[in-house]
DNA sequence: ATTAGCACTCATTCTTATCGAGTGCTAAAA
DNA sequence: TTTTAGCACTCGATAAGAATGAGTGCTAAT
């Protein structure tokens, strides 16, 4: 990960250098300015030869023949893998702040992140984007059935951490109270403790073995337990931050970010991309604008992290933003903000999930 | 509403020609053309001169002096009070996909407004905005508590009409089921059939009389109401189609649209909007530019529309798109989208508020 | 009351000239 | 062998001028 042999630490320097500067002018950097600002003990036509090397390794471009370097895509990819340290000034800011806003009011999972998100856009002024955490792989403790009315019922679902959700669903006729808590108890006997993929087989094989449904009630129960268990996966996507992002996303085009806001608005597109996050595993990623599989996403960048909860991928948050971004500042935040929300999943005491603490006066 | 009598007819057709060339073509409008798409039977000398009048009147104005004219918001406000006709063919077309996609899968009610403020989005390739339906004046029905850990538990609180909502709050302490059934007890017998508005006087009432709380559970139940009501009367705020907005809405600047959207991410601002489109209660209401009360909004317009449930106000949806807009189009599918979400909202039987019919193969 | 004609205005577009930051290359210095 | 100084060259950006043409206002004729 850190020494990348390709070129020595010299041209590494300048090529840091032409980078963090080209990100906070946004114009191309010459070699004069560069001795100028950089201590370099060297004078601009050296640089000039580094600068040349380091085109030649596809890291700098001109936009043209007579105007100061530019990063390449694969240089700030070079730049994101080799030059950044790993510890950096950057660190602090976030955390105390968002632990801030989620200790004052108690929010239920999908609030939590959606919130965190907010806040992770706030803090990086940058366009910022989410999946609410998915259950797939989490144990399914218990299910109430409220009546609301006629055949509509409010399913309350609990995940052995203590996570909820609810949905409404409507059953093939209005049950008493007394009916739909058998429902509910044979949902409860049979699917506990499974995760939802396995319980989701299960389902299956109940509904085949008893085909012939010999209880109506059992047979309710268990095409509840499937619609349950096939909204539970569901994901659902959070994006904070428009406005934020209207400032820093300067684009070729108009139409080009109206495009991206089509594919960040497409849920399956932006599932993709966050799949691909979660398949590398190894802390926060960043995809820097064409090796992004989402066609419109080719003049951005994003950055990423999975968060967990024991051990596990249970979601992803990150940021999108300008490919001429602050990195490291950037990729600290998203870093920061995943692991923060690890820890809100992965700590056991219940208040986690809770919404809604009523104040004690 | 009808005929405004400061011009006459003729000039009032002009001011109508003139208003809808400009919007398709967004350059200034000017005599001679004026007179070869329209057939009027006139030169473009006298289509000058009315042009002159209607500038005296502050309807039109030049960007300069050898340009075309251009409507001033004033011109768009005359256009849409009295040149607007009831009767259009833009009617058509919104509710068949409409109720197509609302009528495939059920939804709860903040759910259906998300829902349906996106189809006005796509429908009107316009940004789209809702206030999620407000419980202030309906009927307390029941309320659940199922227990989710510890102390923490997830009420289900629905309405007489069949709408639920839910929160997750923190008790004072664990109890058990038994427990829970006898505090939502004592809230459904104080609470059941009130408004949000008159249970939220109750409970402080009964809080009051029984401040030495003879029955920790009565207590508890009292606290728990109170923060249901609280939570009840909160507002959501829905925003679908940015990159529809993207598309249409061109600023003077990036930053004014910037600001446009922290506008409207601002929940406040936007309830500030949305409260004096419902003071006004007559259908559909158009906010032209500066006639905004706020500030970031005054490059463009909003047209939105209450919507009711029996009679009443319960939120409100709208659009907001560019003061040059197809009005007559925009203004027809906003009301229609309001008188869609009212008739929802207000049909008795009880499928409006379920999510999640299962289906019946 | 309407229209034709004409002089006038002024944003837009095109051309041309100038400017200057920055490079590449070569030859000298270290 | 590496670094530096010097110089010619490139090319976008800016500015100034000239031509264009759509559109108006006004006056006089219909």
């Amino acid at each position: 990960m850190s020494a990348n042999p390709i070129i020595d630490e010299r041209a590494r320097r300048v090529l840091t250098a032409i980078i963090e500067t080209y990100v906070e002018t946004g114009e191309p950097v010459g070699s004069r300015p560069l001795t100028k600002k950089h201590g370099f003990n060297l004078s601009p036509a050296t640089i000039r030869n580094i600068m040349a090397d380091l085109e030649d390794l596809g890291l700098l471009t001109q936009p043209h023949t007579s105007a100061g370097r530019v990063p390449t895509e694969k240089g700030y990819r070079y730049y994101v893998d080799a030059c950044i340290g790993a510890g950096d000034a950057f660190k602090e800011r976030l955390t105390e702040e968002t632990q801030y806003h989620l200790e004052s009011v108690r929010k239920d999972a999908s609030a939590i992140v959606q919130d965190v998100t907010q806040e992770l856009s706030r803090s990086s002024s940058q366009l910022s984007v989410a999946v609410a955490p998915r259950f797939l792989k989490s144990r399914l403790s218990r299910v109430e059935l409220v009546p609301v009315r006629g055949a509509t019922v409010q399913a309350v679902v609990i995940s052995e951490e203590g996570i909820v959700r609810n949905m409404l669903l409507d059953l093939n006729e209005p049950y008493t109270s007394k009916h739909l808590r058998r429902i509910s108890g044979y949902i409860n006997r049979h699917l506990a403790g499974y995760t939802v993929r396995e319980a989701r087989e299960r389902v299956i094989n109940q509904v085949l073995e008893h085909k012939a449904a010999y209880d109506t009630l059992m047979a309710e129960a268990m095409r509840v337990g499937q619609v349950i268990m096939e909204r539970q996966s569901e994901d659902r996507i959070f994006v904070e931050g428009v406005s934020e992002a209207l400032q820093r996303l300067k684009f070729r085009s108009r139409d080009a970010l109206r495009d991206l806001f089509r594919a960040i608005e497409d849920k399956h597109l932006m599932i993709q991309v966050f799949n691909m996050v979660e398949e590398m595993e190894s802390g926060v990623q960043v995809i820097i604008g064409s090796e992004n599989p989402v066609g419109e996403m080719h003049d951005c960048a994003m950055v990423a992290s999975p968060y967990l909860r024991e051990g596990r991928v249970i979601g992803t948050i990150g940021v999108i933003g300008p490919v001429r971004m602050h990195y490291p500042s950037v990729i600290s935040m998203v870093d920061r903000t995943a692991r923060f929300l690890t820890r809100v999943f992965s700590q056991e005491e219940g208040g986690a999930a809770a919404d809604g603490h009523i104040g004690k006066p």
